[in-house]
RNA sequence: GCUGGUGUAGCCCAAUCGGCAGAGGCAAUCGGCUUAAAACCGAUUCAGUGUGGGUUCGAAUCCCUCCACCAGCACCA
């Protein structure tokens, strides 16, 4: 039975070996060679490699193989994202201190890597974790708070009683933590912030300049930061000439259906307007209506509009007219100003809610004939509007928002969904924010040349109350780097989405001790040519990498605007109709894949089973199928190695139909399986070619015993061999390793050069041209390529299986398609 | 609800500019090899492209309608 198989054990151990003994993937800049930086997102060290990985890491070094294969110098590094969460919580069930459980499972994946024969620089190898690591980052976060780019305030945030942590907008799905699944919670605390929203415009602005990423990506980016125009002013409260309430609106057009006018519930200004205390106790009977509300609840859009109509009366500063003015649950606080003028004629939500307390309408744009909808947000003549009467809604827009500066009451404005990222979190597993607090100087950042400032070791991690490190009286207590005096540091880490928005750049020189990258090894490697990873970071890490890129061009340490030229979103593996996890337990293990078919074919059936951006079905037929194959290339190699052996002079000049034909089938695979890789990552179509070839392969060998030359057909076999070891490199390195040098070659498969398809073995000298009568396919000409058209035309009308369908009716036209197809067009 | 994507053979998937619906794999069936089976080798069967319409000599491909599934967003004023 194992005779049956060929030895990938014994094969990928021994390769495996020799690239390492040869340091064969070790790079370094060179000037005079055009670069390649491919990169795989680094994974976080839970435990095991599973074939959802495999998947990313197969497509990453098929790539890197590939362009080192057409001659650049390809930079191909892999570390791992070692802070997190699943550490401390692995510390709370079995007692293992983080750090012990994190590099345990490093080393059983490091392992698990090479086993697979990745072509990584393992000497560029690097783990977050490692203070020489996060010691940069703790200087940067010091250059940003310098900058204001990073600033602590209290604030409401999300708050995940699981987790017992505060996450980011981004890491909130639908109401729930990105991680765990709990539902989030409103919560007042007080923690750092990253102004991402400073270069809200420049990230937007950037997604139109990136050709290489996916559509998919840049429309979730974008909407993510959702940009919206519009206008600011104010409303003079009737009465009380010191207040004013501003409004955002993107429809100032709409100015003159402004019914009513919402604040938010905890809108500041409204405890001003409170007219006695009656009303002030219904304002807070109703605020605590709305903040039971669950954030799950909260984001249900069809969800009832609550409001409380207050005393207090605006004045609409087109009309002058004086409207109610509500508090309602369907205005938030964080967005715009926190308070809207509402024109229910031409807004949905504002009609909801008019309707529901019995307000007017106004319409403000004409309605095509035949309108029966309820608010209508389309474009129109605007009609009740004073000056803006008969001008199109963007006219209006404009002159409305011109009209409102004119006179000093607002101005134009520009908002956007994107919040600013909060990166406190009251955990352990963390890089520490490097603050201090003095009595004396207050907020003050610890001095450069105290950094890193460590992570201590001896800590109570109980997954309960606050940051552990706040526990720590050797870690708390400090000396003010500014006076000497006492001072305690901030006990907060940072979200370890801070390590990878630049870990790209520290592979560029990972043990550089002189700043966070050597400059010149920066500037010749960034930016990473091609990116590959899952898509459920479409947002999340993609945008923050984005935005600290900026921001260290911005502090002058790098000089690209962008770190990803081009991105390839690959499809989650899928078993049972869910992505594996451990908690379905439907989880294929990489180590029973590689034990029982070995790495090239957990890679091939990952490569060839769909195309990398689709979802990919698990499928254990699938993989036997992939193993089968690489079998029987094994074994054509192996039984005609004798053959394939025997010297043969220089090029092949085919001289019968028959080796010709396959000689060009040989070139034309080459084509193929390039432009495939090239083109769209078509890998699933690149192994299809290289299997054609190797059916051919079995056919000529086959047929061509007795009718083909023995030198000729020798050189053929060996140069069709040759090329399918040399096109299955990138795809199964160990197999294309062991044939190539079972073939006689001493040098590696992988210090080859690509094979180019040679233009003359392509020629054609004959074509198949299809007739057709009325669409239908009737006959077949084979004809010299580039026959004329008149001859085609008279070679279809006199083909006798085509004749029968022409012969009673009239010929109305005739369409030829050189080379392709003569379409006869009949009547009757 | 909005936006994007996908729908082709029993299954996974191809089809470049609108030009023969099928490259590859899986499964099934038959044959060869074998004392037999597995493995292996060879061959065969199977869809008219989610639905309905339109444009065209010709549509999986372009346009419109509807359906299903997947993903993202969802009171953002």
């Amino acid at each position: 039975m194992a005779s049956d198989r060929y030895p990938f054990q014994e094969i990928e151990a021994k390769w495996q070996r020799i690239w390492e003994d040869r340091k064969q993937f070790r790079v370094t800049e060179d000037p005079r060679r055009p670069k390649f930086y491919c990169l795989e997102m680094f994974p976080y060290p839970s435990g095991r490699i599973h074939m959802g990985h495999v998947r990313n890491y197969a497509i990453g070094d098929l790539l890197a193989r590939y362009k080192s294969m057409r001659g650049l110098n390809v930079l191909h590094p892999m570390g791992w994202d070692a802070f997190g969460l699943p550490a401390e919580n692995a510390a709370i069930e079995h007692g293992v201190h983080p750090a012990i459980w994190t590099y345990e499972n490093i080393d059983y994946m490091r392992a698990q890597l090479k086993k697979m024969g990745l072509s990584y620089d393992w000497d560029r190898e690097i783990a977050t974790c490692d203070p020489s690591y996060y010691k940069w980052e703790q200087l940067i976060f010091i250059k940003m708070f310098e900058r204001g780019l990073a600033y602590r305030r209290r604030s409401t945030v999300n708050w995940c009683p699981s987790c017992q942590t505060v996450l980011a907008n981004e890491q909130v799905e639908a109401g729930r933590c990105w991680r765990c699944d709990s539902e989030v919670m409103p919560r007042e605390i007080e923690g750092w912030f990253f102004k991402i929203t400073a270069y809200a415009e420049e990230l937007l602005a950037w997604c139109d300049r990136l050709p290489g990423w996916p559509e998919r990506v840049l429309t979730m980016q974008r909407n993510w930061i959702g940009k919206s125009e519009g206008a600011e002013f104010d409303l003079a409260v009737a009465g009380r000439p010191e207040l004013k309430i501003r409004v955002f609106t993107t429809r100032p057009d709409t100015a003159f259906g402004m019914t009513y006018a919402v604040l938010a519930p905890e809108h500041p200004l409204v405890d001003r307007l409170v007219a006695s205390d009656a009303e002030r106790a219904a304002v807070e009977a109703f605020r605590q209506e709305v903040s039971r509300e669950s954030e799950i609840e909260r984001l249900a859009a069809d969800r009832p509009k609550r409001g409380l109509r207050l005393t207090a009366r605006v004045v609409n500063p087109f009309n002058g007219a004086e409207i109610p003015l509500f508090i309602a649950n369907y205005v938030l606080m964080g967005y715009g100003t926190g308070a809207i003028m509402a024109v229910p004629g031409e807004d949905q939500r504002d009609w909801d809610f008019a309707t529901q307390h019995g307000l007017p309408i106004i319409e403000t744009v004409k309605r095509p004939d035949g309108w029966a909808g309820q608010a209508y947000t389309g474009d129109g003549v605007k009609i009740n509007s004073g000056f803006l009467d008969g001008l199109t809604v963007a006219e209006a827009k404009r002159r409305a928002t011109d009209w409102l500066v004119a006179r000093g009451l607002g101005e134009a404005k520009v908002n956007y969904r994107l919040r600013d990222w909060g990166i406190s979190r009251q955990r352990y597993w963390g890089a520490p924010i490097p603050i201090l607090y003095c009595d004396r100087c207050g907020m003050v950042p610890e001095a450069e040349e105290n950094l890193p400032v460590e992570l201590p070791r001896d800590v109570q991690i109980s997954g309960k109350g606050g940051s552990p490190l706040a526990n720590v009286a050797s870690f708390v207590n400090a000396r003010c780097p500014r006076c000497g005096g006492r001072a305690r540091r901030d006990t907060d880490t940072m979200d370890t989405f801070v390590e990878s928005s630049w870990y790209f750049l520290r592979y560029c020189s990972p043990r550089y001790e002189g700043g966070m990258f050597e400059r010149a090894a920066a500037e010749y490697w960034m930016p990473v040519d091609q990116y590959i990873g899952g898509i459920e970071h479409a947002v999340l890490h993609l945008l923050y990498a984005r935005f600290y890129t900026k921001v260290l061009r911005d502090l002058g340490l790098v000089k690209v605007d962008e770190p990803f030229t081009a991105l390839l979103s690959q499809g989650m593996v899928i078993k049972d109709g869910a992505k594996m996890s451990k908690s379905k337990g439907n989880v294929v293990s990489d180590d029973y894949i590689r034990e029982k078919y070995g790495a090239d074919t957990g890679r091939l059936f990952e490569l060839f089973a769909a195309p990398p951006e689709k979802d990919l079905e698990w499928n254990d037929q699938g993989i036997e199928g992939a193993f089968r194959f690489l079998n029987r290339v094994w074994r054509f190699t192996l039984t005609h190695l004798d053959e394939l052996r025997t010297p043969t002079p220089g090029r092949v000049v085919p001289v019968s139909d028959a080796a010709r034909t396959f000689r060009r089938l040989i070139h034309e695979t080459i084509q193929r399986v390039t432009d495939d890789i090239e083109r769209e990552f078509h890998f699933n179509t690149a192994v299809a070619a290289i299997m054609e070839l190797v059916n051919a392969l079995h056919g000529f060998e086959a047929t061509s015993a007795g009718t083909v030359e023995p030198a000729e057909r020798a050189a053929l076999l060996r140069e069709a061999v040759e090329t399918i070891t040399l096109l299955l490199g990138p795809f199964c390195p160990h197999i294309a390793e062991e044939l190539w040098s079972r073939l006689g070659h001493r040098e590696s498969v992988f210090a080859q050069r690509w094979p180019t398809a040679d233009p003359d073995a392509l020629k054609k000298t004959e074509v198949t041209v299809v007739v057709q009568v009325d669409g239908r396919v009737r006959g077949r000409l084979l004809v010299d390529v580039d026959a004329a058209e008149e001859r085609l035309r008279q070679l279809a009308l006199n083909d006798e299986r085509v004749s029968p369908w022409v012969a009673s009716r009239r010929v109305e036209k005739i369409v030829v398609v050189p080379n392709r197809l003569v379409n006869i067009v009949t009547r009757a």
